[in-house]
DNA sequence: TACTAAACGAGACGGTACGTCTTGTCTTGAC
DNA sequence: GTCAAGACAAGACGTACCGTCTCGTTTAGTA
């Protein structure tokens, strides 16, 4: 199908400690803590929705003390985007062939992602968290910007090939397809299936012909 | 401009005791109560955003119990949701003359308002709880079923003037339409002012044209 | 046993209105509602406690409006207190032959009264809220003359058979019986049978013995 | 005037882990907390009264939050129940010299203290209470026993010297003594004087003469 | 081998909002 | 003008959660 895209891997809680090649004095975090922490946030959140989560729960699950997460969170949505961002495998780049066909694969694996009570919750929650807090919404870019160079590969190869126009504004077709199918799933509440992401983006693609 | 579509008023609280003209015994609800709880939410809504609303302080500033707000709303967030419903004003039908010309207001319209931080958080905040709650997913779908039907009605025209296929997908258009605004704005993070509604409308209306 | 001592009928919530035999105009007081309300105030005295009882819980066993209840008690602690007094009855004076006899028997009765958990806690109650509302104390006042006056001309007799000192402080001597009893059953919390009252009779009337 | 006689300090809100030397983990709660909320509650109590007393003030004045409150005592009649404990200072064991002067010195005492309003109001407040909640009822029995075992020790002096019969039923001369304070004061709504006190004390120890 | 420093599980802490409950008043239409 | 029904303002109740702060213990590196 293709080869994989490694998403930058900028988590929200990382202290940066570059400069600081030396080991710190004490002793030093445990690293299955974090993970344990991560995964029962990632399982509460699908169990009890984005709002539901909560930090003495996820520290009662991970058997973990709250000043665990909190030495590696500044705050409950932190911690629930990272354990999302976790949980979010990387999306394949795909060699179809054609434009059309790999736009249906990229957008067809968000549609089927969105098309689930759990990812919507998640990515809602994410969203409307980010409209208040800056960080997370940079977090959120950095999220889709591996689904954004993905599409954008597509399109240019696709503007070679004279399937797309040489002055689209690539920035602009990304964003409607995206939207799209964000649109369907979360606004319209209609689910999003195969056919549905063929006419997405082959309507776009006719909107972005030469 | 246009004349103005009526928003269909259903609103949350709404027990709709549509088949009971007769009066029920006890004293009548204050509709001013209602009037003063809202307006309260919806001031405090742009001062201090959606998750900063507090029941007490919406009883307090409307000059109410809080047993009085209960009463009509089960929870501050259908609360805080019909405050937003109530406060928003219904779109314009627009007559410009040409489908573009048309779509541009309405979606410039849309554009405008999500461009503000406000719009944003608002928006988000509903969407994000309509992913947990039914009924306020069904508010919003009432909510947006106005620009919905007014779009589907210039498009309709559209394909009377022979400016969109015949066979074109509305509903589809539709949500390609929202989705490029939703997304530019909420998700990307960007402005969407008159020249990029300009080449929302125009990209689109060429993948639907005949 | 004896005859009855008519409790004199000053109740809390009574407007006297002596002056105006003719009748007011508009719709007039529903006797019925009074009882009614009295009725249900004392079933819910014994089942959840003088701090149980809720004015709503009353007017809805009463079958009746709160209004109708405001109407003719200015607080619950009054209903309640009167609530109290319409359901105790007046005590026989005993005529027994005896000082100790008849004492036993007044205070046999009192004993009876106070060992029963309702009677302990709708007393205590008024007690309590004697502490605070000077109203509620002078009822009691009035509640409780009616025994005070039957013990007093019990004693009264016995210094004229030479049985009490002529010098003796009668109300000193009813405030010693009253207080054991109520000492035992309320604050020692045990139960006062014949052979206690029989014990702090014979005791109290040897401490008042010529 | 004599010794002191330590009250059994057994509080409504302590989990009794006497068995427990070994520390609980996580963070050992903070007794200066508890400390500072009794007081609170005892200023409170002189200040609004029993019934005036709100959680929300006592935790407010002790620079507590609420659920610091609600950790140690369970509804606000406890605490406020442990705040009249805690402030009830033991009484002396008087050696005067002789029965009466000594229980004078006992019940002038318990005389002086219900012939407050806030004392009264305090007591009277806990008896109803006591009606409803066994564990109430129990603390008062803690509370009130050190006054009766100073009280026994006394009459039981006064038979070793005659001045009380040999078969006396002490528990019921103690019940005498009490109840006649608490009438008068209580019920009565009097107020007892050394004069008063005086009288009780002879006129009860010629009835337990030998 | 000790000492130091930090992380750990547990859970108490101050603060704040929630949604419920009760009190005493007010407002309907019916009687 | 009373009645039943029930809405109203006010405000206390007890719960839940957040993010911080102690405890005593554990785990490393340094002396």
């Amino acid at each position: 199908m293709g080869t994989t895209l490694r998403r930058p891997a900028a988590a929200v809680g990382e202290t940066a400690a570059v400069e600081v090649p030396s080991r710190r004095p004490g002793r030093p975090r445990d690293e299955g803590a974090a993970q344990a922490i991560l995964a029962a946030a990632t399982e509460l959140l699908a169990e009890v929705g984005f709002a539901g989560v909560t930090v003495d729960a996820v520290a009662h699950r991970a058997g973990v003390g709250k000043a665990t997460i909190y030495r590696r969170w500044p705050s409950k949505e932190r911690l629930v985007l990272d354990a999302t961002m976790a949980s979010t495998e990387p999306i394949p780049v795909p060699e179809t062939g054609s434009v059309a066909g790999d736009l249906k694969v990229v957008y067809g694996r968000m549609a089927e992602h969105l098309s689930q009570p759990d990812g919507r919750s998640v990515l809602m929650g994410m969203l409307a968290q980010a409209t208040v807090d800056e960080v997370v919404h940079e977090l959120l870019t950095t999220l889709t910007s591996q689904r954004k160079e993905v599409t954008r590969a597509i399109l240019r190869r696709g503007i070679e090939t004279g399937e797309v126009a040489g002055d689209a504004d690539l920035d602009l077709l990304i964003d409607l397809l995206g939207g799209a199918v964000l649109y369907r799933t979360c606004v319209a509440g209609r689910p999003v299936g195969p056919k549905t992401v063929d006419k997405i983006v082959s309507t776009i693609l006719r909107g972005a012909a030469p």
